[in-house]
DNA sequence: CCCCTTAATAGTAATTTTTATCAATTTTAA
DNA sequence: TTAAAATTGATAAAAATTACTATTAAGGGG
């Protein structure tokens, strides 16, 4: 692992898969859905694992715990700095190109002064493309 | 109520004594919280109630439903634009003045074209002025 | 002011998501 | 190879929220 945090950790043969099988994917799995993929591969992988894999690989900067205000949390291994619009019609969470904005948030609240920023969170509401031409 | 929505909905002892507790702080309760203050009032109101009325305060545009990733909902009465901070240390959502940035998002979302941005949620992750002190 | 329709309520159970527990297993380093 | 420690599967528990239902009460029309 990469992270400072993880020199203890050891890479099994579930975590390996979980890992590898969010990769695969651009759909932002939940903990449940990735554990019935995962399953296919691992048939006798809990759902405790799955959920301890991913919030260890979260800690460790592998992967990204998302919550976009549906009651339960995604997941997305791309570590490339973009966001993600939840469609509204659809259900489906989609990559957002980056554009630098959090840069002049931080800078704006830091000239701010009265408390420190570590992280602007930031994601869209909206309807995605493919629902988009299902309305016309 | 103002909205279309809540032509039928019907101001209750409950959810009048719910709006009137949410507006009196700037806390950011969750339901649980407000249902516990809500009670000092009206000691048999049930939490269901309480849950049921900011849902309908927050379709009515009444209420502001917040979701800060902690794995529940906050509340908040202020429906001026307003960010918010919660505080790693201690735990508090605060207000953070608006800038309208989020303008500047959906200018430059909204050409690009492949789909329909409908709301843009926004917030930090930070230490409170108070927490910093204690730092120090 | 009193009905009457219907939304809302209290109380409770159920659901959903996530975390905790723990004996057994597996990994890794010495 | 062996022993310490991390990890696992299975299960229970916790926490947040929603659903259900008989009863109550809001509020508009007469």
């Amino acid at each position: 692992m990469v992270n400072m945090d993880c020199e203890r950790t050891r890479l099994t043969k579930q975590r390996r898969v979980v890992l590898e099988e969010l990769r695969k994917t651009t759909a932002h799995p939940t903990a449940d859905e990735l554990y019935e993929v995962v399953r296919k591969r691992l048939p006798n992988i809990s759902l405790g694992t799955v959920y301890r894999n991913l919030e260890i690989l979260s800690a460790c900067g592998e992967v990204l715990k998302l919550d976009l205000g549906e009651g339960k949390k995604r997941f997305d291994a791309c570590m490339e700095p973009h966001y993600h619009l939840r469609c509204t019609e659809c259900g489906r969470v989609i990559d957002v190109p980056y554009l630098p904005l959090e840069r002049e948030f931080e800078e704006q609240f830091k000239a701010m002064g009265s408390f420190k920023i570590t992280s602007v969170q930031i994601h869209f509401d909206g309807i995605c493309e493919g629902c988009l031409k299902k309305m016309n």
